[in-house]
DNA sequence: TAGATTGTTAATCGATTAACAATC
DNA sequence: TAGATTGTTAATCGATTAACAATC
């Protein structure tokens, strides 16, 4: 696989997974592993291990095998955890309750910075030690607070309209818990989190076992 | 592709978006739509959609193309959201919470029948009429309640116990919201919803997107 | 009938796995 | 040096796309 130049979505995928695995065997003080054992933990195969790792370069040694801490630490790298990224969550229903009390976020370098809502009842509010503003304090803030993600968490029927401002506003990464798609541009970054879909597949796949 | 006997995962995993246009379609009273037409909308390729939908027999008529009331019925029975299906919720806390409050299931068919926490604050306390009841009581919840799937928002340390628990009790489908991964048998089905691998992962499409 | 569009087979593409030479 | 294990190339597998005959 040629993944020198663009790694595939496939492989990126894969990455906070092994991420995961190498910070558990951090903390259970392992120094080594070759892609033999690390295949038998994580129950893929050794050949996409070291596939994959060789998207971006050896980590690894003949003979040897990867270095834990080593591989660690360029993973955080890879994938931008080495550094604080800040994060707004728009909408304070129940969705962005929960991320905004979510403290594995923090663990990972992310930090909540703002939570906006329009609701009357809400805004003025506190979770977490951040007061809930009005939406209409989104362009002020984001002039004076470097943002990187934004978590829509608003109702259905705004979704595309709370999108587009997000973008206008300048926003290039979205993470999006709204069951709608969102149809922005190329340059806007977009991942879905559609819980509905997801407890579908479940269901399928559930049924489909239960009939043999 | 042969795909009759056995669905491709790749194909389950695009049946819930199929499912939502559908119902798109029919709310804004579209009658029928060609596989052309679908894979405009859906930015996919026509071919696809009629290969996709192939796997579970013919829905469509040559000359004519998909009659969408017909395709949503078929497509909400082999999702199996046809039926009422009961849920239960294991952990109270933020992500339990919140989605005990999400009503987005209900219209999926999804009945939230149980919640289940082991803190003595939360436990009697109401969550859209449903009381928290003890785990010690899941026994017995189990004995006289038909439920599908349990939803697990436990804390990381305890997962992996009342995954064991909630198996060896007859669950034979979870929703994990846990970042740990379970390792339970194989007649068990699992969907992960893992919250911070999925916002890791855009963070790394975001910060691979603005180096260009 | 003529036009449109499916269902399905064949071709292509990409991702995974296997194999092994390089090398620690 | 001998053994182990990587990095990488080649083989396989599966999924996507293209093409077109069947047919409404």
């Amino acid at each position: 696989m040629d993944c020198k130049r663009k790694v595939p979505v496939a492989v990126v995928r894969r990455l906070p997974r092994y991420y995961r695995y190498l910070s558990d065997l951090l903390k259970a003080g392992i120094t080594r592993i070759s892609s033999h054992e690390l295949s038998l933990k994580m129950r893929v195969t050794a050949s996409q291990i070291r596939q994959d790792f060789n998207c971006f370069g050896g980590f690894g040694q003949q003979g040897y095998g990867y270095n834990v801490e080593f591989l660690y630490n360029e993973l955080k790298k890879i994938l931008g955890v080495d550094e604080k990224r800040y994060m707004i969550i728009i909408g304070a229903g129940n969705i962005g309750r929960a991320l905004a009390r979510y403290d594995n976020f923090e663990k990972r370098g992310f930090v909540v910075s703002g939570i906006f809502d329009v609701n009357p009842d809400i805004v003025g509010t506190e979770l977490r030690d951040i007061k809930v503003q009005h939406m209409d304090n989104l362009k002020d803030f984001l002039k004076n607070n470097k943002i990187d993600i934004a978590a829509l968490c608003v109702p259905y029927n705004n979704t595309h309209s709370v999108a587009l401002k997000v973008v206008e506003l300048g926003i290039k990464a979205i993470w999006n818990f709204s069951a709608m798609e969102l149809d922005l541009p190329q340059d806007v970054i977009v991942e879905n989190v559609h819980l509905s879909d997801n407890l579908m597949i479940l269901l399928y796949k559930y049924l489909e076992s239960s009939k043999e």
